[in-house]
Order: structure tokens, then sequence, then C-alpha cells
DNA sequence: GAATGTATGTTGAAATTTCAACAAAAACGA
DNA sequence: TCGTTTTTGTTGAAATTTCAACATACATTC
């Protein structure tokens, strides 16, 4: 366990605990960690929304399907990110999405009322948890709002835009490197994905775009 | 302020929180109270986020308008609901949204920094007060992600049955009262107002829908 | 290196949305 | 009550998206 404890430290749920008192803290929370081959589904639809979720390794994609085969990414978390937190704490009985690892990844699991619920010794740490998983969740909801705003623009061209605007201000540079290919791009940004090739290839010709595969360039 | 004790009690960032308690604890925040006419700005869209703010009476919009006049319905919040609590606490430097009033409305604001910081003196409130915050900002994101499931579908008929599909589960009953004209309904759902008008009658012709103002039932 | 599979770009037709303009109905104020 | 304003529904044309099918490029495996 001691090797993730680097990771873990960068992670906002852990923020100001000291490395010494990691061990026991994983050890008084359950902490599990599993490995999960790409593609396979680390949290499903349907279930119950016990567990928060922190990338050890690799990365995951939160999806969502239509009842009629409309994938939906929802969002993509890399290491150190934390998913499902929101459903966890909010007390959905039910995951309105499942999370799937988008590689090879390891995955640190907590059932989420460890973290809410002092145990019976008396551990230093469940308040400041509290406090990190506050402060992690308004983080989150504001990410959600940023994908709002992706996805309430009305057109394929304002989609891709607003979203490489996000990318490029998150990268800082002006050449960037998405996390997507194009079709996850297209479920990300709920368009077409023939429609999102023809406008990048529109984007291209009228000087206002560079892409490479994954990498991007704002002109 | 007395007053507004009742309906304080039944927001969720002052849960578990004696009323005994109340006085001196919003005295501890600086909360302070603001009446707002109809269509007047609570928070101003690119200003600092530093207030949480909670509807006393009346109702607020969150809105979210375009560098070319497309006007969003982020959300609506009525008597006891939060607002921009994610963006205070988050720290962002400045708000991404406007919110105004919807009807003649009484607003309590509270910086948010009082609520995350404890005061010198030792207030036994705050600790709750960051749990409260905490399961509310859950709640929102959980929110937030309903809001995304309606935005993420493709046509104006999905995104108004899947809009309406919410209401009607929130509600419990079979007929229920949306908080949107249609306009609103419109900019919430972020399709065109004249499309979502023709849908509805569709809707109504097929026998899946009678609308009378904002009356739905779905059948 | 050939074969296979995946990812990406391209195209045209069909469906849908947006836009603008107008008509009818309802709400509001004097 | 009348006149004004707001809200809602309707329509047709233009723009856009979706869908399906295919071609090409790239990667992987045997």
């Amino acid at each position: 366990m001691k090797k993730y404890f680097k990771i873990l430290k960068s992670c906002p749920l852990f923020a100001d605990i000291a490395e010494d008192e990691m061990g026991a803290m994983l050890d008084c929370l359950g902490a599990r960690v599993t490995s999960f081959g790409k593609k396979y589904t680390i949290l499903a639809e349907g279930t119950a929304a016990r567990h928060v979720g922190i990338v050890l390794s690799g990365s995951v994609q939160v999806i969502q399907n239509d009842w009629f085969g409309n994938r939906s990414i929802v969002g993509q978390m890399g290491e150190g990110e934390v998913f499902a937190e929101a459903f966890a704490a909010g007390g959905v009985e039910s995951l309105p999405v499942s999370v799937i690892a988008a590689e090879d990844s390891e995955i640190l699991l907590i059932e989420c009322h460890r973290i809410l619920h002092a145990c019976c010794k008396v551990c230093s740490f469940h308040q400041r948890l509290i406090f990190n998983l506050m402060k992690d969740l308004a983080v989150k909801a504001v990410q959600f709002h940023q994908k709002l705003e992706i996805t309430s623009k009305r057109t394929t061209r304002e989609k891709l835009l607003a979203f490489l605007a996000q990318q490029q201000k998150k990268s800082g540079k002006a050449k960037f490197t998405i996390p997507f290919d194009r079709q996850d791009l297209a479920d990300f940004l709920e368009v077409d994905r023939s429609g999102l090739s023809t406008e990048i290839g529109k984007l291209q010709r009228e000087g206002m775009l560079r892409a490479v595969k994954r990498e991007f360039e704002l002109l």
C-alpha cells in the first residue's frame, strides 16, 4: 500500500494529511486496491452508490447510456482524482452512471460512510477528511458546471470550441493534448462523430485550428 | 431575523442546528438579509464568488449568457434552497453565472469563508456547518448531473420528456406543475421556444401528454 | 509482410432545429 | 372595460445535425 502514498498525497481528498498518518487512516477507512483491465466496469449503473473511488494509476470514464444505445461520457478522471463521491455522499439509492477503466487501471475504493462517520476510535483525521470532501465536491460541482457550459451550446462548432477553450486554459499552453479520441470526444460533446470530424476539418481550413490526432492548437 | 428561523430550519445548510443556537450563529456568520425585486440581479457574472445565498422567500434563477445573446437557465431555487455555494466554496475567482430574482424575493447572504473557517470564539456549530455544506454540495452535484442528463439528449422531444420525467418523479404525482413558463423552459432545456411549443403540441396530439400552462400530466 | 481490426475523414440524403414573422390568447394596468 | 403588453402557438424557409455507407490511414497480430 505504501507505494501509493505519493499519488494519494496529491489527491484532494487527503490534502494536509501527514504521510505517517496515511497507513492508519487507510486501514480505518477499509480502503482496498483493485486492478481493472481496459474497458472493465468499476462501478455499474443501477447499483447502490456506496463507494468513493480514487484513481491510483490509469484513468476512468464516467459514462451513461440511453435506453437506446446513445453513449454519453460524463467525465474522465486520471491519477489522483476522485470519482463517484457525489453519488455516494449524496446518498443516491441507485447509480445513474457507470464507471469504466479507460485503460488498465488501479483503483482505491472506500465505502463513503466510513469517511462521513467517525469510527469508534477517535481518529484525528475524520474532520479533515470531511472538510476535504467538501472542497472536492465544490470543485466537482464547478466541473459539472463547465460540462454544462459545453453541452448547453447549440451547434457542434460551438461545443467543440467551448471544449477546446477549456482544455487550453487548463493546460496553459498554446498546444495541448486532449484525453479523448474522436469517438470519445463526440460522446463527451454529445454530438455526431462524423459531424465532429467535418467540423474539425472546416475549422482547420478556416485557419482557426490545427489538429493532429489528440494534439490541438487554437490559432 | 427571528421570523426567518422557520424557513432556515428547513434549509439543508442548517440541518440539526438548534433553534436557540440560530441567532448567535447567524450573528457569527455575519448573515444579512436583502430584498430584491423581480428580475433584479443578486449576484453578477464576473464578480468574485464570495457569498453563499439562501432563499428566504420568492425564488431565484441561475442564468448564463453567451457572447451572443443566448440565455441559458442553469437552475432555479425556491424557499429554503441554497445557491452559489459551489462557486464560493470552490474558490472560483470570477462567477461564470448570474443569479437573478425570478420574483420578488428575500435573500440571506453569507460570506463563505465565515462558514469554512472557525471564528476566534469557539463556535460549536462550525463543524456541523461544514458537514452540512458537504452534504448540500453532494446533492447539488447530483442535481447538476440531472441537468446534464437533460441537455445531453439530442432532440427537443427527448429533452422535454427527460425533464418532465424528472419533475414528475420529484412531485410524486401524476399531475404536476413546473416552475417555468415556455420561454424559461426552452432556456432551461437549451432549445428553441417555438420548436418546444410545436413538440408539446405534437406530444399532446399523440396522446402522450396533457399540458395546460404550467400544469403537465404524462399519460 | 499480409491480414485484420480500429480510428478517422468524407459524402449525400433525411430528419430536426433554428430563425423570423405573425396570429391568437391571456395577463395586466389604467 | 379598454388598450397594452406578455405569453404561447403556428408556419415556412434556411441552417444544422444525424444517419448510413464507404474510403483511407494507422496499428496490431500472426
